[in-house]
DNA sequence: CCTTATTGTTAACTTCAGTTAACATTATAA
DNA sequence: TTATAATGTTAACTGAAGTTAACAATAAGG
């Protein structure tokens, strides 16, 4: 198991990566307002539990494992800014923060019910769901759904 | 500004002396699932923020500051709690240690926000509220809120 | 192609929050 | 009242996650 912080850096190395095409320590220090030594370190670490691909001064990708941790977490922490920034009408920026942070406490089982939550009270939910919602329960979901999702991030 | 951290050992300490009428080392210690080492140091650091009064091997007691912070952060936790537990379903254990952790890692805006939702879904609010909820809303709040209070923690 | 700017790495240090092991103090009960 | 158990404290250490300062490698422009 991968701490809160790494999986952080993890989600946001999926994110430029989707962005910019490429992945890079100076990017990512930046999104992540830290220093580069602290990337570099959480480089080695997430290299060490084989979720990315890298060798010193060379290009930086994510396993296949990586990825689909990544998308976990995005997904998670997707929700939560949904329910902030929807339900709880948190401005969008303040909504990302908080969302990063409270995802980095809450457990898979309580997401898990704040989705189907999410998905009863605003009929938003996610493809490709790793979180156990019930897609037939609403199928324009899947429509708004996918627009939504092209803004993310 | 006090850490998180020892933000939860202020709050056991409140909760012990409502409980126990008093506050000792081994009590913290088994409540946070801690080492005694570790309560002794957070009651240092506490002290040293004035929110403790206690001297070596001496009577602990939470300071005036100590005491109402101790109910606002007591307050905060119960508002995750109960969403935890009554919309989103937790079973109670579960929604406690997840409050805990969450309430770690939110802030007071977003408390605020979701204490106002938590009061229109559910009619449930806290008296002598810290966050700014419209009592006027729903008088039975007073009555279901001061009935759960019973049985906090 | 070589100088300079940008980018990435390393080493040594800081802080926070916890630990274990050893010891000191206080309380209990024979 | 004294031996023993329970409780509290201290010191030294660990690990995670960050920092600064110095340096190495790569990329870009003249």
């Amino acid at each position: 198991m991968i701490s809160k912080a790494l999986e952080e850096y993890l989600k946001t190395m999926y994110v430029l990566k989707k962005q910019n095409g490429n992945i890079r320590v100076t990017d990512i220090a930046n999104k992540m307002e830290c220093t580069k030594p602290s990337v570099n370190k959480a480089l080695n670490n997430l290299k060490e539990e084989k979720l990315v691909n890298y060798e010193t001064y060379g290009i930086i990708e994510l396993t296949e494992q990586g990825e689909s941790l990544a998308k976990k977490i995005l997904e998670a922490y997707d929700i939560i800014y949904v329910f902030l920034k929807e339900v709880l009408n948190l401005d969008e920026e303040k909504a990302k923060r908080e969302a990063e942070k409270i995802k980095s406490s809450i457990s898979d089982e309580t997401i898990n019910k704040l989705a189907k939550y999410v998905h009863e009270v605003l009929g938003l939910s996610n493809l490709n769901c790793n979180y156990d919602i019930n897609q037939e329960k609403c199928r324009n979901c899947i429509k708004r759904t996918a627009k939504r999702k092209e803004k993310i991030c």
